[in-house]
DNA sequence: CCACTAAATGAATGGCATTCATTTTTATTA
DNA sequence: TAATAAAAATGAATGCCATTCATTTAGTGG
């Protein structure tokens, strides 16, 4: 109850006795807002209404707008799901992870063009998913040169997944141009039928194509690993 | 050294006797601005300043810059190799034209978010793209009802990859955090060592990662689809 | 005790997309 | 053919947004 004390009485200018932001509590208010808002909402003016603070106040603790996108990155890499790597069979721990990872950046598609191109320097909780995920493909047996390549080509599937949750369930509505495009319309209009078949509402959509590329890239994986290389992973 | 008329006249204010702008017009000076200045370059004021216009008249022709980036996604779409469908095997059409919508659109990174939920309703070089691969899949005897999925998955991976593709050289240099995350940090060491072995430069460890991905996602599609299994894995 | 640094306020600044009133020209229609 | 509507331009706002700067106040290290 005592928590947002007095929106309405200015505080007079100059350092307060105690701090009143930090990176903590500047991530913490950026994830509420976004939760709220989304990323249309995620303006400097805001966070800092939301802080009960003063705009340029958030400068002292961050460099620019883009660091608070990287602390809120930092803090849902650590949502991730990496257990299963030290423990379950490769196949199940990629699994899971690959599921997790998708579904955490689903509602936050706006900052995948920003992780894909951003170093993991300094970002000691993206560094340890990679680290977990690194550990488990080298105990399936897979040969140490091809691991970061195999890691990229999995996340380069995740992020554009993550991205396609957000489309629009009519987002292959062919119009006007369904004549010019019979195999295309028809195509499209199976698989929903099929989709309502299973008994599935819209977002399944998405899931059912995740799931599909999913196992065939594990498929594939595993297959590339077989034959006279370093074993089958398991 | 006739184009660019008289920078310095000012045109009067009403109806010109020929029009000056135009969709065509739009999209080809965008295009050119991407090329010269990048995304960031890419504002309402530069692109009237490039076509000698003043910013508000863009606004009879375009709704918003939203419109302005649909104009150019759709003539980058047209750019996508689809001709191997009509002709070539199956994995060898998708290699295709994998790679080239892969290589148009890594040069374009900031449209992809766009691209990814853009309903394809009256964007007719879309549709065509769609209409292309669909019927190479039915022609490679892919279940009707499974084709979409099978395209959504691939171009996931796709528009990853692209994104992908910006990635600076040294996006895994794990710096002061190496001692904590010693199997990444040699798996790291060992493809950037594997990559140089190649004499391939910088770029083409996206390449690689690539490369490995679609190949490993052609080859789970195609036993997905052998004869014994129905299908996709569930 | 004093200089320095940290952390806040509040008032600019400049860039941006977009809108609106106005003007001029072309196209339509009665 | 005359009147009117619609199209296409200008130029001046508008409002939002990230960021910067001068200023104020409060802890901190020598």
């Amino acid at each position: 109850m005592a928590e947002p004390q007095d929106r309405a009485v200015r505080r007079r200018a100059g350092r307060p006795p105690r701090a009143l932001l930090g990176t903590d509590k500047i991530t913490r208010a950026a994830l509420k807002l976004v939760e709220l808002e989304g990323y249309r909402g995620l303006t400097m003016a805001a966070l800092a209404r939301r802080l009960n603070v003063a705009p340029s106040a958030l400068y002292n603790h961050v460099r620019s707008k883009q660091d608070v996108l990287l602390l809120v990155e930092e803090d849902l890499m650590g949502r991730v799901e990496v257990s299963g790597f030290a423990t379950d069979p490769w196949p199940d721990a990629v699994r899971a992870w690959a599921w997790s990872y998708r579904n955490v950046f689903a509602r936050h598609a706006p900052l995948i063009p920003v992780i894909a191109v951003l170093p993991v320097t300094d970002a000691p909780r993206t560094l340890m998913m990679y680290e977990a995920v690194t550990t488990g493909f080298a105990r399936a047996g897979w040969p140490e040169d091809q691991i970061v390549d195999a890691i990229v080509a999995l996340e380069s599937f995740i992020f554009g997944s993550a991205l396609d949750v957000g489309a629009p369930a009519d987002i292959f509505d062919t119009g006007t141009l369904a004549a010019q495009t019979p195999s295309f319309t028809a195509a499209v209009r199976r698989r929903a039928a099929a989709a309502q078949d299973n008994g599935a509402p819209g977002a399944a959509e998405s899931d059912r194509a995740f799931a599909l590329g999913l196992e065939a890239l594990l498929a594939g994986l595993s297959a590339g690993l077989a034959p006279g290389s370093a074993g089958a992973p398991g």
